[in-house]
DNA sequence: CTATATTTTTAGACAAAACTAAAAATGTTT
DNA sequence: AAACATTTTTAGTTTTGTCTAAAAATATAG
């Protein structure tokens, strides 16, 4: 499997989440900046391998064995973060590229010590899940932010944008995975939220809340 | 720079050492188990860009420039090298495939931090020296065992040939680096020679004697 | 239910990196 | 120094992954 076959696996997987639909070609050429053309071409070589299902004009699908592969992907990708970020001090805003390229590496025993050498971590430090090596996700009770009800008193799990701004942004308010946050009022104009974060006000769009993964206490 | 010329400069660096003049298409096509036409090919390539002098059928050299490259990617390397031995408990002569696919993840800070997190090491699982970041390699005193005169008292500091099969028979024979080795005869015949590794006598062909490095105790 | 707009695919081209086969240059022998 | 052998380069293909532009299919709107 290449470099650019794993990446596609990839965007699929992830574009699969929470959407039981075909993924469309431009919907793939848009997350990879690349071509519909482009993807066509390399959907039909993945077809060919049996890694996604594909009807011409009708989107694609990942197979079992399509889904395994990129599950594997994903494992390496949170594995490598969590080595960045426990091991090598990288803070989570600077882990993305890194273990962008990490996750190509091919070896299994690799990985699997690399696994050990962290302690089998369950989350990667943006709190999304890692993959086990029979690649089972243990899925977490979470919910987002922004759909959390008046009064609760929750912490932060995760966040679903993972892009530095936004991790800088949580930086500057002092928000991360374990901060415990409770939900004051909500502005019925733009859907803002008073919050207090550590037990600190804070008010935040709901932009920001609806990247924010947390769980009720 | 890509994969494919990274390759290519570190073969031509590898061949360069101890080798003063223009290395050959032939050679480095042996090296890399290609074709000369392909090498040719790259050559021209490499020497656009300045990495290498090219002169027509004169062979190749690296140019200043060129050789920087290549010391960062024996750099990164050989601090995988000691990552997989030291922190992932691989064996010395399983780690050279593995490292060689992590020496082309670009990220300056992540090899600078995984130098600090290894604490600086300045030789890798094979006893070769690792550069620092600066390009600057520490050159160790170290002569092969097969020049090494008789009832001389040594310690193993490196491989010549890291090839799994020799390392493997290392690891049969108790010699490790480290291992305290005395050279108690020469046999005419062959030039094999009778050692005391550890204290236990120890019978090597000259094959093995000229591909390890010792330096006098 | 046509007409129009959008999406997707096809066809053809290109760049990178490899190869084979043939030509050119260099080296070696006598 | 001519003849032969070897090495290196050139010329032309191939494969992978991308692209643009045009054609085909699907979706949307009046």
């Amino acid at each position: 499997m290449t470099y650019s076959e794993e990446n596609y696996l990839k965007v699929i997987y992830h574009l699969s989440t929470g959407n039981s639909k075909g993924i469309t070609t431009n919907a793939i050429a848009n997350e990879m900046e690349s071509k519909p053309s482009s993807v066509t071409d390399m959907v039909k070589k993945l077809a060919e391998k049996e890694l996604v299902a594909y009807k011409k004009y009708q989107g694609v699908s990942l197979t079992e064995k399509g889904r395994q592969h990129a599950v594997m992907i994903v494992r390496k990708h949170r594995l490598w973060e969590v080595f960045l970020v426990e091991k090598l001090d990288f803070s989570w805003d600077e882990v993305h590229d890194v273990a962008e390229q990490l996750e190509h590496i091919k070896s299994e025993k690799l990985i699997d010590k690399l696994d050990e050498f962290l302690d089998f971590p369950t989350e990667d430090p943006h709190g999304d899940p890692i993959p086990d090596r029979n690649g089972k996700i243990a899925k977490m009770e979470k919910q987002l932010l922004s759909e959390t009800s008046l009064n609760t008193k929750v912490i932060c799990v995760g966040v679903k944008d993972s892009s530095s701004s936004f991790l800088q942004y949580l930086d500057k308010q002092q928000i991360a995975l374990g901060s415990a946050i409770e939900i004051i009022s909500r502005e019925h104009f733009d859907q803002s939220l008073s919050l207090k974060v550590n037990d600190k006000p804070l008010s935040v769009s709901n932009k920001i809340a609806a990247n924010l993964f947390v769980k009720p206490l």
